[in-house]
DNA sequence: CGTAACTCGTACACTGGTGTTCGACAAGGG
DNA sequence: CCCTTGTCGAACACCAGTGTACGAGTTACG
């Protein structure tokens, strides 16, 4: 599908454009299309041109970061003790999750609903595996469906989020916060 | 300060409004003054005399859920096991998160910055002295600062609305697993 | 080097909201 | 009963964004 028709410098145009979207979002989730046709150092008319529509844009971006985050998420060693383990992928995830906070939220108000749930089922489906694993070897909860737990572990996140924007937490802080917190709420009764 | 020289049937607007307005931002965080007005079967205009703007129209609204879940809160038993306390406070709060969930929305994007923080100030209270009573009485963890623990609350509870509205989890089932959650989350290490 | 692909700015039509103004018309209160 | 207070609808100005149209100019690529 990939069109490779394309001339040079319209590709390179694309690519300033995802990346200036990104930026753009993640400051602030509402940016108008000009503000991101501006910070790609090209005209709006050209942005429509590659792009028939602010939310095919939007969800292009999230398509590639969560593509990016995954490649991420995809080196983190998930064998050994599942606690350890959560702990390795906690710290990762924190990463991006606070990188691409604010695209979210672009996201989930540009894209139809369903969309970006459907976008995270890769990475929501490695906690999963992870947490069921913990589950068989008895050092996780199973009184509490795994898919609440991934909820759980979801929000965390985003909260702590919320607190460093907040200033109510540091950036050090925020990963051993969930981490600790985590590893109470899924350790069993 | 309470303008009491307001004719009878400019009271009656006024609650009719705000009732209608806090309807209208539950289903949708984005209603529009026009929809409210209609909602409250009363002209746009009149609206306008009585809240300047859409924004204190929201404040008034969010101040006046504040106030009423306040009022139930209120009359929750915090004494005893500061465990049971949590549940019973677990589940009256979840109550109001739920019915308020959108409204908090509303809020969000409508008021300044800070102003819901600052609305939300007395129930946060209430939670934080439940934590360190239980972090006095040796029941609850105390390698966490306690703002912390609130905000895993807040979250916790916000995530399991957003779990309930794409139905993956029963009315019946949130607080059990909240309070689970919590517990689990909150117990010493 | 010529042509097809691409870009640019400007301008336009459209949408959907907010807040105001106007003048006519009720309705409550003293 | 009169007058203040309040209400109403319709119209208006305004804003900010989206997406389209046009025509002239530029750039890659064969």
């Amino acid at each position: 599908m990939a069109v490779t028709t394309r001339r040079a410098d319209a590709q390179r145009n694309i690519a300033a454009i995802l990346t200036a979207a990104a930026e753009c979002l993640a400051r602030d989730p509402a940016a108008s299309t000009s503000e991101i046709a501006k910070a790609a150092g090209v005209g709006r008319v050209t942005l429509y041109g590659h792009f028939p529509s602010r939310a095919e844009l939007v969800d292009a971006v999230f398509v590639q970061a969560i593509a990016t985050g995954e490649k991420t998420l995809g080196q983190v060693d998930l064998t050994g003790d599942p606690r350890e383990a959560l702990a390795r992928l906690t710290e990762s995830s924190w990463q991006l999750v606070d990188q691409y906070r604010a695209l979210l939220l672009a996201a989930q108000d540009a894209l139809p609903p369903g969309r970006v749930q459907e976008l995270h089922a890769d990475p929501m489906a490695r906690v999963e595996r992870l947490l069921e694993r913990g589950r068989a070897e008895g050092v996780f909860r199973t009184d509490l469906p795994t898919s609440w737990l991934v909820s759980v572990m979801h929000n965390v996140m985003h909260g702590a989020a919320s607190e460093l924007q907040a200033g109510r937490i540091t950036s050090d802080q925020a990963a051993p916060y969930i981490t600790a917190t985590l590893l109470g709420a899924f350790a069993p009764a």
